[in-house]
DNA sequence: GTGAAACTAACGAACGTTAGTTAGCCAAAG
DNA sequence: CTTTGGCTAACTAACGTTCGTTAGTTTCAC
């Protein structure tokens, strides 16, 4: 039983993460939900609302399947491949997720960024700085993390640009080579004594 | 004797880069720039037109500033550590260059995509790639290239985030920290043969 | 040199459009 | 019979843009 409510806050995820809050129009929304713009007003506030609301539905969602591998008493390295891969996942299959996310980052805000952390960074950033110290005590855990999140997003973000730069071809778009890739990167980079 | 044009352009990039081509007004330049809104088409023929030439100011600018470190006679190591320097530099004193870049690459547009390769990656990329290839024959040059865009980027892109993070204390979001750390991590990785 | 003509770049006013939003109505479900 | 959730119609505000005008500057034949 698909709510209406629930329809449109994935409808609007989509159209938000394409093209962003101020190019989609409740009328875009509503159109593509089958219903008129008026009705959106029975279920949120207003566009704003919407928006927050489309937001935390995305990020929740993910954050928690993000989180949930990297709890339990696997070893640190294991579930550290098991995430990359996972978000490699996540980001490959599911763009709306990325754009949402990158849009937030662009938009220069201290309260959007709060939420941002709050809802889908503070707890998966926090076990990944655990499971860096976990593997080489002597790591620099805050910028190996930082380093992570950003090979992630920007190496799926500039996927359709490959074919225009040197070497980028459809093998270097590809899920599993982007993870395996990224893994080796940060493992290589785990090996070595902080200076 | 900055003409009124060149006024004109650096004010939008500082607009568009600060708040995005939707959100900015045409009213919103002009009264930057102490004119009034219908004056801006006596030198621009409409909005896109304006926000067009106002990358293309921009990114030219940069694109050939960071090109020209990677040219020359220099040992290849030497011009790597000089472009990342530079290009951190870049990034951490003009927000404006980095945020106008991420707009057109979260704007998922082949046009766009063509143009923002044409005019500040193309050029740029292949002398990455060619210095890659130098130090190391055996390694994966594409992959190194995107990688070291992706890390500069998104990590001056989220220094206001830091503070939020486990670990971000405020040296993480120097300049020189970032710079000399994202260096070795690549050249960690160059030392690596491809699998 | 001087005055007419042409050009440049500013302006206020206004147009047409479209956005977000509200009011009021109606059908079905419980 | 009341609540829920859809609808049409309409409003207000703001946008990009055009128009007609004007003041200052340049060009140039005489």
């Amino acid at each position: 039983m698909s709510s209406t409510r629930d329809t449109i806050l994935s409808t609007a995820a989509e159209l938000f993460a394409a093209r962003g809050f101020d190019t989609i129009t409740m009328r875009d929304i509503a159109g593509a939900c089958q219903i008129k713009a008026p009705s959106l007003y029975n279920h949120f506030a207003d566009k704003k609302t919407l928006y927050q609301e489309t937001l935390s539905f995305v990020f929740e969602e993910h954050g928690a399947s993000l989180i949930g591998c990297l709890k339990g008493e696997k070893p640190a390295e294991e579930k550290l491949g098991n995430f990359i891969r996972l978000i490699c996942h996540h980001l490959n299959e599911q763009p709306m997720f990325r754009q949402l996310f990158m849009r937030e980052l662009i938009e220069q805000d201290e309260d959007r960024y709060r939420f941002l952390v709050n809802v889908v960074m503070a707890e998966t950033c926090h076990a990944l700085h655990d499971i860096f110290l976990a593997i080489n005590p002597t790591c620099d855990p805050h910028f190996l993390t930082t380093s992570l999140i950003g090979l992630v997003i920007f190496h799926f973000q500039i996927n359709p640009m490959r074919p225009y730069l040197p070497g980028g071809s459809t093998e270097t778009q590809s899920e599993a080579y982007l993870a395996t890739n990224i893994l080796k990167l940060i493992s290589q980079a785990l090996e070595q004594p902080r200076e």
